[in-house]
DNA sequence: ACCGTAATTCTAGAATTATCGAAATATAAG
DNA sequence: CTTATATTTCGATAATTCTAGAATTACGGT
């Protein structure tokens, strides 16, 4: 995964509004939940909740599967730990006699 | 740990040059790296880095001692773990039938 | 075909963020 | 006290992001 994804999913996420939604659809789990019902949970205009439904959809870290007229929404659970796995495997790796980064299964310094 | 201290920490790590700020400091580990150091791995003026260098002091993912004339900068890497762990409990707490928050241990549903 | 509900796109203003040169500050050495 | 090096602060501009009302599209039911 590249830096600019990796910057792209956490600046998605680093936003009140984008990260109250997407905690709201891990909380909601396998079923997920509609546009209207995430509205519900937050208090504002659905041109915002779009909005900010775009970014999270835009870096994987959100999908929707119509049902009739409503849009289901999912946490991507997996995309967010991959994300966050960046540094798991680099912590250290250019200290001074620090072993290489294959080998280097710190869980840090 | 606030919504918003974790959405201001995704948002100061959401920006490619901060990130490579970030990793640059991980990869260093304990002995850290000085300013100079930083700007020589990344080529931006010294005014930009210290821009982006004051945003994750602001949040406390980087911490700086001085020895000298230069300051030593340090990835604080416990900080970006509980930041990150911020969902690890919270995986389907509302799906219909989910156990209590405190019990539910799932990594990911 | 028409209506109602669900959701998105368009548009624009306000607010925030990014970039970087120039000037200022901090510390140590001579 | 002056000089040199390291780093930050200031100030100005460009670019992006946030917010939300109005208009539009999507779908299913009647």
């Amino acid at each position: 995964m590249s830096m600019e994804q990796v910057a792209t999913r956490l600046s998605a996420l680093g936003n009140v509004t984008r990260l109250e939604i997407y905690r709201i659809l891990v909380r909601a789990g396998r079923p997920g939940l509609p546009v209207a019902g995430i509205q519900s949970r937050l208090s504002i205009p659905g041109s915002t909740l779009s909005h900010h439904l775009r970014k999270l959809l835009d870096v994987e870290l959100v999908t929707q599967v119509r049902e009739g007229t409503s849009l289901i929404c999912h946490a991507d659970y997996s995309v967010m730990e991959s994300t966050f796995d960046l540094f798991a495997k680099q912590c250290c790796a250019d200290e001074q006699g620090a072993q290489s980064t294959t080998t280097n299964n710190n869980t840090c310094c």
